[in-house]
DNA sequence: TAAAATTTGTTCGTATGTATA
DNA sequence: GTATACATACGAACAAATTTT
């Protein structure tokens, strides 16, 4: 490992130390170089391996602490407490909880608001409507055994999906709403991924660590007769899940 | 678009605020709300926007700047230089350079180094071979017209591809180089997809933005019998590709 | 049981970076 | 450009809990 202090303080400008140690430990715990139980190296040796002062490291070690991914034991040492990231298929047939299905046990989703709105260039094309075209557009939230695991915004055409927003507030699902539209099957059309830092509503929404990387799903499902039904944004935590291909 | 001043100066703690409104900045040019050409709002009203000084906005333009994003022209304001995202398409038959054929010129890859490694237990499953059996092991790095796009990981049996990297170095690229070892056709495995800061090798290799967020890809190969010919790990820039599946 | 070595927790001081007015 | 307030990072010491010798 790379010493930090003067190779990254100079090249990663506006990031502050003790932040870049902590992602670099919640990188070896979530990537599942640490196992939960097992106990980190100690202070001294952490700031000599990443080359900072040992207060460098106490303030990474709290922050992860407060995140619940370490705990601290006085006189004992530093162990791992959460678990890996959960891994979320995606393929011509995706569904959310089915997907994580036996990774985590309580999946749910909760609709978070529900408004009309035109569609635009980009949303008129992924559905294939004509720009202008009223839309339902839904914010979700999904969690996991009560963990947040995707922050997410729906687009579908108005005129087949009015109140959408209400059935899947019932059902905590897009499978099973989309279902109540008549839609008993559907199948993935395109998705795009990409990733950046959370913003301010995600890292609210999502009770993410400040400064957090989102993967960022941008996809439509369609019929089986391969039309659009449904446009959607997916936002991830990166450190708690991964999408398998 | 809310204030970053009071919700993120507290949310986002460990990441400067001129980092943080040029990462704004540089999405709205690289996610395509911004095209080349166009000119960004002044400094004064990019400070209200984001609700901080102007001496805060002005340090993250000259940032941008410097990463080639913007142009600033006195007394006239300041550009968008740089282009939207790159979109590399990821399924069955995944190959970098037909993939991203048309949406740039020049493409090729390069051999960072090679050696000989023996497999663990993870590369081992991946490959299905005996841990502990030797693996070439070649790191890479491929460029679309002269800009670094994607720094890779590739483990292979060394059994079967002695010179992998040879190969590689004088093709640059992993199909010729499978071509030379007898490998007509092959297609892709499985991929997981993730999220993470680049770490200091990374930004230093891929010439990134500090603190820039890459998407990794944990991928294999395999032949058309079904198996396993190349384990990879590519990380790609997240402000300058995203990933199609 | 007792002493020594480890490990986390706390308190000073000082220098530099960040952000505002 | 200057001044001010706060966050960041380092260094040295000491205290308290725990394990090892």
């Amino acid at each position: 490992m790379t010493k930090l202090s003067a190779d990254l303080a100079a090249a990663a400008g506006g990031v502050a130390l003790w932040r870049q140690v902590a992602d670099a430990i919640r990188l070896d715990i979530v990537g599942g170089k640490l196992s939960p139980g097992d106990r980190l190296a100690g202070e001294l040796p952490l700031a000599e391996r990443f080359g900072v002062n040992r207060h460098t490291v106490r303030r990474a070690l709290s922050v992860l602490a407060e995140e619940g991914v370490v705990r601290a034991e006085h006189g004992r040492g530093t162990f791992v407490s959460a678990a890996r990231r959960l891994s979320y298929p995606i393929g011509r047939r995706t569904r959310f909880s089915e997907g994580l299905a036996g990774q985590a046990r309580a999946i749910r989703g909760q609709l978070l608001s529900e408004r009309l709105e035109r569609a635009g260039a980009g949303l008129a094309r992924a559905l294939a409507v004509r720009p202008g075209t009223r839309l339902v557009r839904i914010e979700t939230l999904s969690l996991a055994d009560g963990r947040p695991l995707a922050r997410a915004t729906g687009w579908l055409e108005e005129a087949r999906f009015r109140g959408f927003g209400d059935a899947y507030a019932e059902t905590g699902s897009v499978t099973q709403a989309l279902h109540r539209f008549g839609i008993d099957d559907y199948s993935r059309g395109s998705t795009r991924i990409s990733a950046r830092h959370a913003d301010v509503e995600e890292s609210r929404s999502l009770a993410l660590a400040p400064g957090a990387v989102v993967l960022v799903s941008d996809a439509v499902d369609i019929d089986t007769a391969g039309r659009p039904l449904h446009a959607m944004l997916t936002r991830f935590p990166a450190d708690r899940l991964e999408l398998v291909v």
